[in-house]
DNA sequence: TTGTACGCGTTATCAC
DNA sequence: GTGATAACGCGTACAA
């Protein structure tokens, strides 16, 4: 069943039948009619490898992700295939992992399959030494490169990123206006991302008169329970804090947990602040206090940028979006 | 770039190109190692959509699923994913909500991608009137249905379901065996995969001597508060239950929430068992005992029958997991 | 408004 | 072991 079928059976050409499959105003109105009908008589759907065999495109985007299972991707993910589907197009997903060479290996494999671009969501993307993002930025000359939460210079990729530097002096300045003086900063990654965090809660401090001491400062793996255990022996080490700003919701929650294990009573005796307002917010008792990363936002622009450039529309090669304080019972504001 | 300008280096035809791309034995080596260095000096690579006309497959599966960001479908994405390519096949992400009509469509849409199978994510799929599925099964005779956590009878279609009624019904005969009489159901779905849940827990508590009166089973939105204030409002119409067995981790999540805001102590006065053993599980304090509908299973057992039917191996069309009950603080066995 | 003919880059079937 | 050539099904100049 194909094309030739279809123009036979309606007594014109493929070429007309063609016209009628893209719409093309070129055909009288009783010629479409005998066509369309035609075509649903025989129930025919055009072949969508022949036609990418032609236009050299099949409307796809390969998502790449280090995990898709990750409360913050898995929203990601969700919000970017609905918004590529309203526009056409489907979505190919590809999970990597953390290691640099699995990634390098799917980024190639993607791009061997043709796709129109590549999305890669999440800050975990862009390595430290710049050698480590040459194949990202080589492939950019092929396809546009969509980086969703992390920043790369190149001709070609366009970063949408959260103003997670803002978000963190923002949470870290309430935490302060509301009385607390020791502040513990909390963070799993190092990417890009977090560095801004980490960023923003210094300057934070360092504007309202104080210091984030580097024994205020700790990485814990993304785990509510490693975080509670790290938090009960920095407390058994005698470290003292009224305040913990978290880089996830993860240790937030552990960071809640922790207090209700020592017995600690949050917002009184200790504020925590997370990130992301993922379920994990309204999961614990109390509920956090967490930054709204503004992920579906964030998408929306990342698909709207890349709609751009397909279009051949002058867009920016770097968008910030502002984050939101949601506040909810684990401060004092 | 293409075959021919292979071919043409290598003073060979395109046909020995094709036969070095797909590994064909009749190739001296000789001749194959020529071909290979003048492919990496030109940095020659396939083209997939051309492949795809002439074997008409592009090796690549459709996954539907409600919504991606659910968290047990989430984990369900990314082990169907991880394992589907693992064999080497690409992963059409399609997430459709809720709405039959939108289910249909995006369905119909995958089958004109030409994608090798779909398969269906989650219990919500499938409709109580048969009419309402004719539209999978009527696909079915052109592409393998794969149905994860759904049955459909139907040629060509293979289900892969969790042992929900045996899961249920184990755990609430634990519940009993620990001394609760007045057992509370909570559920959100009646899917298939939901009324089996549902049915597994009368059972049990049927061949436990007792009896699950309605007015104990309530629905209630997968959502923690919504789970917390109904069985708040339970509570002061005076409805006395000494345990709860819910659908979800959610709704599980929101009962311990209830129990904290009611001040009623956990595992002493209230049991409380959840399902899935999400984040959420170990995100509440206590942590949930709670049902693993061993997810990962499910989706290798998909994958792999899934890749059976592909190879014509002779595969069941129905495969049952049993499910595991995860001990944690909610309950006091 | 409609039709013809060719190109897209493979794979597969022959013949040698 | 290798080569010539016909599919595969569509889009699209160009011609009519």
């Amino acid at each position: 069943m194909n094309i030739y079928d279809v123009s036979k059976k309606a007594n014109v050409s493929i070429a007309t039948v063609s016209r009628v499959l893209n719409g093309n105003p070129n055909v009288s109105d009783k010629t479409r009619a005998r066509v369309l009908e035609v075509m649903e008589n025989l129930g025919y759907t055009p072949n969508v490898f022949a036609r990418g065999l032609g236009l050299n495109t099949m409307r796809t985007i390969g998502i790449m992700c280090s995990d898709s299972s990750d409360l913050y991707l898995a929203n990601a993910i969700y919000y970017l295939e609905r918004d590529l589907r309203l526009n056409g197009y489907d979505s190919i997903l590809c999970c990597t992992g953390y290691e640099l060479e699995t990634k390098q290996k799917y980024f190639d494999l993607l791009c061997s399959k043709r796709v129109d671009a590549i999305i890669l969501a999440g800050s975990k993307f862009i390595e430290p030494r710049p050698k480590d993002n040459a194949y990202i930025q080589s492939a950019a000359a092929m396809i546009p490169i969509m980086l969703l939460n992390g920043y790369l210079e190149g001709e070609n990729i366009y970063s949408t990123i959260c103003d997670d530097f803002a978000a963190t002096y923002h949470a870290a300045s309430q935490l302060i206006r509301s009385g607390r003086r020791k502040l513990l900063y909390l963070y799993t990654s190092t990417s890009y991302s977090g560095a801004n965090k980490l960023k923003g809660c210094q300057a934070a401090l360092k504007d309202g008169g104080l210091c984030l001491e580097p024994e205020y400062i700790h990485q814990c793996r993304k785990d509510i329970t490693a975080a509670k255990e790290l938090l009960l022996s920095l407390r058994e080490q005698g470290l003292e804090f009224d305040s913990i700003l978290a880089s996830s919701d993860s240790l937030a929650a552990g960071a809640v947990k922790y207090a209700h294990a020592a017995g600690i009573s949050i917002p009184d005796e200790l504020s925590v602040i997370g990130y992301n307002n993922s379920i994990l917010s309204r999961c614990t008792d109390p509920e956090l206090t967490t930054i709204d990363s503004k992920v579906e936002a964030l998408c929306a622009s990342t698909v709207n940028t890349l709609m751009g450039v397909f279009g051949g529309v002058n867009v920016p090669s770097r968008t910030t979006i502002a984050a939101d304080l949601i506040k909810r019972a684990t401060t004092n504001f």
